[in-house]
DNA sequence: TAATTTTTGATCGTTTTTGCTTGATTTATG
DNA sequence: CATAAATCAAGCAAAAACGATCAAAAATTA
């Protein structure tokens, strides 16, 4: 591969998330980690990316709102330690279902080389299944610009074509009383709908989100596995309600 | 092989990949490697491309000089204006479909602003709809990686949910006896499905298209409204045929 | 046909790029 | 604040690409 070309899709990729790994841009383009560090270092002197550890990111020109990009920076180790598990969970030949999220996002890069299909409603899951050719489905519907995911009637009618052998998803909150909500009744929809479709229910939720509740209630505690790294207070609450499995990263 | 042989090989090689490769273009021009180089030296004099290390790219288009980096803006430029004009057939209030392809890609950038819903089945035309907050319905189904495209049977089915005022679509032959076509049967038949859910069609081609023949044919000459920027040898008949608007950007 | 010019392909020493290693630096976590 | 893990920069050696040179082949001209 040539040096422009690299730098094309290394540009591509920030632009287009916001952000870009050095691990992921070694993945797509074949060249080495030295490699990709001396193209991001040129590029940034050029002006055209911003260097930032372990990877770069846009040339942040003045404000910008905490979309993707920052997300996964954040609580990036456990989201990943539990996208990992999670990702063990799964067996060749399956069909599964991710949901839109940043956790399940973080699944797709531990899911490489798999011989499953996956079927989801996240865009920028659409991404980067077809940037790692894993057979992939896209639930249709309107799509939601703020989370970048398909929702709606019309989805839930498209996603009851399918029958998964798991699910995966992300949550705003985890409560003992309550179970499991997110803030938007329409996405709490499609979960809900995505759970009674699967086989195997998998709520993949980092500590921050425990004792939380939010507006749309998408199921109870007992419907559901939960993969986490949340260790705190009520842990045997949860433990004596649901099957959880905690994550030590 | 004679040398403007080479050397239209060489660029349309470069058009066609943005980027090549001095041992690709030994194996297909059957030169040898200083031959090549040779040859590369030459066309760079001439501005008609970029040396780089292990071959050629593109022009950078901003601060070169005119030859490739014009010709390039230029046919954008036709491509632009097709889009363009294309654009300013969608009313406030309707509802369209746009297929997958650059050309109908385009056209997102001129329908910033309008009230207008949009259905696609196009990733890369996600992503631009998302950016320009255009309301937007996603066809579900399987994902072609490739072509960044959602096709299949699901998709096809999931698309009659949906009765459109206006559909726009690219193609990549369109003949006076064999009316349009495209190489994937299964691109030409979400195509054929589109275009029968629509009240008003249209075909965006740029001059290259015409007189070419695919594999996957998907309508008659007379079903659609081709947009173009041909003004070439057969255009009576072709206006004789079907209603034909020709942009002159 | 013979002489001359141009183009081509192979060779070879030099330069550039690349990937790995190592020790330093930064970040995360308790 | 201290420790562990991840990331980084620099140096180095191998590989790839380069450019200059030259003789053979092809085209042109006399």
């Amino acid at each position: 591969m040539l040096t422009p070309e690299r730098h094309q899709i290394i540009l591509e990729t920030v632009k287009k998330y916001h952000t870009a790994k050095i691990k992921d841009l070694v993945r797509s383009t074949g060249a080495s980690e030295s490699t990709i560090r001396r193209d991001l270092d040129q590029l940034e002197q050029e002006g055209l990316l911003r260097r930032v550890h372990g990877g770069a990111s846009l040339r942040a020109s003045a404000s910008d709102e905490p979309s993707m990009g920052e997300k996964i920076t954040k609580y990036h180790k456990e989201k990943n330690a539990i996208a990992s598990y999670a990702a063990s969970l799964v067996r060749d030949g399956d069909c599964i279902y991710l949901d839109a999220g940043s956790t399940t996002y973080e699944m797709i890069s531990h899911l490489y080389g798999k011989d499953i299909t996956v079927v989801t409603n996240g865009l920028d899951q659409l991404d980067k299944l077809t940037e790692y050719q894993i057979k992939t489905y896209v639930v249709g519907g309107y799509v939601k610009h703020r989370t970048r995911a398909v929702i709606g009637t019309v989805a839930m009618q498209n996603l009851q074509q399918y029958r998964f052998d798991q699910c995966f998803m992300g949550t705003n909150g985890i409560s003992l009383r309550e179970g499991f909500s997110t803030p938007d009744p329409e996405e709490a929809a499609i979960k809900s709908t995505a759970l009674s479709l699967s086989q195997e229910r998998y709520i993949l939720a980092d500590h921050s989100k425990f004792e939380e509740i939010s507006f749309g209630k998408f199921a109870n505690l007992d419907e559901a596995y939960i993969v986490t790294n949340y260790e705190g207070l009520y842990l045997n609450d949860y433990k004596e309600k649901t099957n959880i499995k905690v994550v030590t990263s």
